[in-house]
DNA sequence: AAGAGACCATGAAACGTTTCGAAAAGTCCA
DNA sequence: TGGACTTTTCGAAACGTTTCATGGTCTCTT
């Protein structure tokens, strides 16, 4: 089998078949004003007739950009299996299609050197996602590389730099007032907490939140009430007996995540103890998995989808208007009331 | 702020610092032959004095292959929650960082009248990865396109068509087997069966699975015990209340796909039943809810990460050994052994 | 009927690579 | 020392587009 006998059909081979110069073809292709409406006409009939199809590469090459959106996840073999993410990148391809740019994927390995704007560079990227980033490192030189370069970007998660950037995340602020306020409404005075990953950009935020609002809200305050997790279920399952272990344990528990709910519920019920009946449980995330656990989580939706969505249109407004200022946004989540609490 | 201003370096800027030309620093670069110790090592260290990246959509133009690995999956906006697909990924990006390939998403219309080949000629695709198939249409024109245009690429479904290609999916008949052997072995002798979507490639292949196997498993051969789901939570709770009200119910249930299973479990406890006293269900697919659910699912694996590092696997070899003979893989899946039965 | 505009179409250059035939520079041996 | 190789380096062409200055062709006005 020999390869690439076919060649594919270019603007020359329709510029001769049409009698015209490649350009021409070229304006007729890109939906460019003066070429006569016969003229138009007749190429568009041809080009499809030969079932022209533009190369996107050649495309990129001159215009120094490549009709894609780019997204840079931090290495991480696992990021996939991430619900979380998997649902904002669902977003992300709905604005793809609407923008009519095809997604990539990119892995970032910081500890090789490699930066966002290299990766930019080199496949041509000039709209750009920033899922995560770590922020031990220093990340400025990297934003200031990407605006010297024309290269638009929001970042998907709440950015701590000093630069004004365009940021989707969700607020976390008004997440955690909607579950004090629920605990509160039904009674609850004594409110534990786990806490998130405190390296994270949410982590903290959750908690401060919480230590800001569970005065207002009428709940005790205790240090005793609060412990330390990571967003994963191990933790809720490792920290949740020093809740329950209190001389006064808590009436419900806050998880700052849905996976820490879920291990903390776990605990719950292999000391025979019912939900709600004897402990509330509310996460935050509303990931797939708090639908069906029993009893089903009540928790925060985060509007992952819509994130992912709004990131791109940032970008993309930035793209075309040079004076839009880039925005931080902070998505209103919403309150899931399930059988939980 | 002015675009584009610090362009980027490319190898002729390196050429020009070294005093060669820049197809010498062009095979220094693709680390080819015939070039000096000596020069190469001057090259390579003002390459990476001045932080060259290669250009590689430049690249590609020349070499009509872009690097990157192309999934295509069928037009469906809510694809990407649909955590089955999810892990498949997973898989996929796995193997790109392996073979340091970027990774590409497109999602293909048909009804737009877009074909495989069409997306691979536009980005320059070299190796595809497709998800899934709407057998209503003729896909062997594209197949036969892709062919002759040395492109290569795998199935991640079962490929219906006739021809040879590289195709990597779940062993239906294995995982029956599997399921069916456990319920037996557990005394069950009536093992009610929701079907999945008979439009798909796996629905009718496990249905036809159950019913060869049935009697070598000594199990109860009876019209009434199967019902037609099409794979989603629905249609499990839609359809287990039919087999709950047979004159003779069964003692087991086995769905062909977890969410069905999930489903039927709702159904189940629902009436008081417990689950796996009164009866046991078993599920197929081990979905990420499939864990979480009260009491867990039992169910097969399919090891979908595995998948798709095997499919991208099977694509690179076909590219890298003319004759390599395209390979149909059916993966062995694993029984998950938990609390519904 | 000629000059001024407006409108169309063209051809060449450019984008950053790879490739390949040819030139230049080494090496070896007689 | 010169011919015959071999190895190294070079230069030009090519990939499929877009862009843009230039020139040609209309149409209108005076």
């Amino acid at each position: 089998m020999k390869r690439f006998e076919k060649s594919s059909i270019t603007i020359k081979d329709i510029a001769k078949k049409a009698g015209v110069a490649h350009s021409t073809v070229s304006l007729v292709m890109n939906d460019r004003e003066h070429v006569s409406p016969k003229l138009r006409e007749k190429i568009l009939k041809i080009a499809n007739e030969m079932g022209y199809m533009p190369n996107m590469v050649a495309r990129s090459l001159i215009s120094k950009k490549s009709s894609t959106v780019g997204v840079v996840f931090p290495e991480n073999p696992h990021f996939f299996t991430i619900t979380y993410f998997l649902m904002i990148i669902e977003g992300i391809q709905n604005a793809c299609k609407k923008y009519n740019r095809a997604l990539m994927f990119f892995s970032l390995d910081q500890t090789k050197g490699e930066s966002y704007y290299q990766i930019s560079r080199k496949w041509l990227i000039d709209l750009m996602i920033i899922m995560n980033v770590d922020y031990t490192r220093d990340i400025s030189k990297d934003i200031q590389d990407l605006r010297d370069n024309g290269i638009y970007f929001s970042f998907l998660t709440k950015y701590l730099g000093k630069e004004k950037v365009n940021s989707v995340c969700v607020d976390n602020y008004e997440g955690v007032r909607m579950v004090l306020e629920h605990l509160a409404s039904q009674g609850h005075k004594r409110v534990g907490y786990i806490a998130g990953n405190p390296n994270s950009a949410d982590g903290p935020e959750r908690t401060q939140a919480y230590k800001a609002l569970y005065k207002k809200m009428g709940l005790d305050q205790d240090e005793e009430l609060i412990v330390q997790g990571d967003f994963t279920f191990e933790s809720g399952e490792r920290e949740a007996p020093k809740l329950l272990d209190l001389k006064k344990p808590p009436t419900a528990i806050f998880a700052a995540s849905d996976y820490m709910a879920i291990g903390a519920m776990r605990v719950i019920k292999e000391r025979g103890l019912s939900i709600p009946g004897d402990i509330a449980v509310m996460g935050f995330d509303n990931t797939l998995e708090a639908a069906y656990v029993e009893p089903a989580l009540t928790t925060i939706r985060q509007p992952l989808q819509e994130m992912g969505e709004k990131a791109v249109d940032l970008a993309i407004r930035s793209m075309n208007d040079e004076s839009f200022e880039p925005q931080s946004l902070a998505i209103k989540p919403e309150l899931i009331k399930r059988q939980s609490c």
